[in-house]
DNA sequence: TGTACATCAGTGAACGCGCGTTCACTGATGTAC
DNA sequence: TGTACATCAGTGAACGCGCGTTCACTGATGTAC
């Protein structure tokens, strides 16, 4: 049996928890150190017994929102593939869903900082990069047999780039339309399976 | 005859050159009051006399970026028509090309600042929207005659977001391959045409 | 079980710095005669 | 064409503020006996 953890490492959860919630809502360069301590129910003098600097947090943040984005797309997947729905269908329909468009601050974590990604420090860079090879390795796997494993940079490339510009025009009726119309293009091209 | 531009107009239109570089460069909220005004050869005291404020600035900014990269663009895709290259293909070797990978300066601003846009104020939001909407109605007017004009919204996502991801993943051999995949891809799905 | 002490985690004030914005002023431009 | 003056554009110092980071201290936790 493992230990239970220990008072510092509670908190270091905490702030990575608020850190991976607060890059997503507020951007990279939105995210002070003051707020995420705040988040975490802590005052922000203790940051650096947990971390080397700003940048190390938020390269842990990247890294934990990414696990946990993955974590959950992982068990939907699971759930309706008993249903007999393919993967690549479950990605793509609750990659570019409604839901998704709204929920930002838990959504993942490409779509919401990939165009600041390229401005970061190497650490932050690295382990953004790390995530979004993560999720085209993801779509790959759940391509369906016989597709050209090529084809999926294009399809993570068609999901990242259609959520971010609905969001960019917002979440009215026109995003939602926007969304719907990459959605089943998407799926007439790439899906083969009926819809149940 | 149009009368020459005063002082005014001048320094005017220096700083927003300036900014539209800065935004693509360091981002929106990279960017400050002071480096452009340095950039465009002032001091930053004279800003607020030729902007209600810095976000005033950022919208001017991205409306500007957007025009300079649509009429270049246009010009490329007119220019490449005589010797018979179709538009769709045009636009998407241009823009997912190793050039373009390398100038995010100068390069699409979309692109550049695609998921900061949810997270600007109301003025910066809009004028950055219409970019986003400008450049799906140039992908569709560049669709192949009989194209069904709803794979505009698709076709655009993908090469917006393969660009980003390109981008994230740096600039050397592999997000070289990334952006050749993905530029591949599209043009066999969906230019019908058969290249020089 | 109870006390004494060492270790550890978190507090809160302070640092230097750069930000967006304001403003009194200066010097250049342009008009009137 | 030349001078006198009004207007205009740009300067540079200053403002309050929030940032990332440091540090002396406090109070809680855990160990030794």
């Amino acid at each position: 049996m493992t230990k239970p953890p220990s008072r510092s490492e509670l908190s270091h959860e905490r702030i990575v928890e608020a850190a991976a919630r607060a890059i997503r809502r507020s951007g990279y360069a939105g995210t002070g150190v003051a707020s995420v301590m705040k988040e975490a129910g802590l005052t922000h003098g203790g940051f650096y017994a947990h971390f080397k600097s700003r940048d190390a947090l938020l390269a842990e943040a990247v890294s934990r929102a990414g696990q946990a984005n993955a974590g959950r797309l992982e068990r939907k997947v699971e759930a309706l593939a008993r249903e007999g729905v393919s993967p690549l269908r479950v990605l793509v329909e609750s990659y570019l869903s409604d839901e998704h468009l709204e929920a930002l601050e838990t959504g993942c974590v490409v779509s919401a900082l990939l165009s600041e990604m390229p401005r970061q420090a190497p650490e932050v860079r690295e382990a953004s990069a790390r995530r979004v090879l993560g999720l085209v390795e993801r779509v790959r796997v759940a391509l369906p047999p016989g597709a050209d494993p090529a084809s999926a940079a294009l399809i993570t490339a068609a999901m990242v780039g259609g959520l971010q510009i609905a969001r960019a025009i917002g979440t009215g009726a026109e995003a939602k339309a926007m969304l719907k119309s990459i959605r089943e293009g998407l799926l007439a091209q790439y899906d083969t399976t009926t819809h149940a």
